[in-house]
DNA sequence: CAGAATCCCTTTAGATACTG
DNA sequence: CAGTATCTAAAGGGATTCTG
């Protein structure tokens, strides 16, 4: 009991102002391939290519765009070297680092309960 | 050094089958109102019109789509009574109860860096 | 009260072709 | 190598109207 009113007052941190602040930090690491990106990104510094083989089934376009939107978070550094052939280096920032923690919650969560949801979600569409 | 050769090996579980299971979680948590709506829940109870009022911007629409997703995937249960006019009843189930630390997890990350994910981005904006 | 159905506009993301 | 540009199919989601 004590714990559920407690737990029930912290909640307020999602619901706060309308969700506007949680729903900001969705929308970076909820699309397709954010995390895989970051995730990838945590072994060090990668070249456009060697993520683009890493991350299977990424289309050149969305890896440009994902990374673009991750860099203008400053949650991804991109260095630029003036060769020929073009190198381009991508790392994470102390803030992209600070993602990874809360990507591995958000996995844990995932494998602890993957099996659950697709049960239910069978059950559900049986029963339709 | 250590820490950061662990950390590298724990991301596996995000990588680790090309992302489906974590994404799957993503996909069901990540769209506009399943946060809101699981945050809201966790006071206890509430009818479809109590929901409709405290979740403030959600359309008839979205607040019955989400709720049937959320009824599907067994994180929330629906209790209809067998009255006129109708009630029915929402609430969490435990699987649902266990998505509450991490979504508090996911706000307090957001609270803790909007302020330099804002700052990163008005800053890349500028500079083109 | 608690929705279901329909309409319609916007966003997303894959495929493909081209370039400094 | 590291992108950019364009096209298009599909999904998301709001507004409105109707119903047991």
């Amino acid at each position: 009991m004590q714990q559920d009113q407690s737990r029930y007052r912290h909640t307020c941190m999602i619901r706060g102002d309308g969700g506007k602040t949680v729903r900001a930090v969705l929308d970076r690491i909820c699309d397709k391939w954010t995390l895989l990106i970051v995730a990838t990104l945590d072994q060090g510094s990668l070249r456009f290519t060697e993520l683009h083989q890493q991350i299977t089934g990424i289309s050149q376009r969305m890896l440009t765009l994902t990374l673009r939107n991750l860099e203008r978070d400053g949650l991804v550094s991109r260095t630029a070297y003036a060769e020929i052939p073009p190198r381009v280096e991508y790392a994470l920032t102390p803030t992209g680092k600070s993602l990874i923690p809360l990507a591995l919650s958000i996995a844990g969560w995932a494998i602890d309960h993957i099996d659950d949801i697709q049960t239910s979600r069978a059950a559900y569409d049986q029963s339709k």
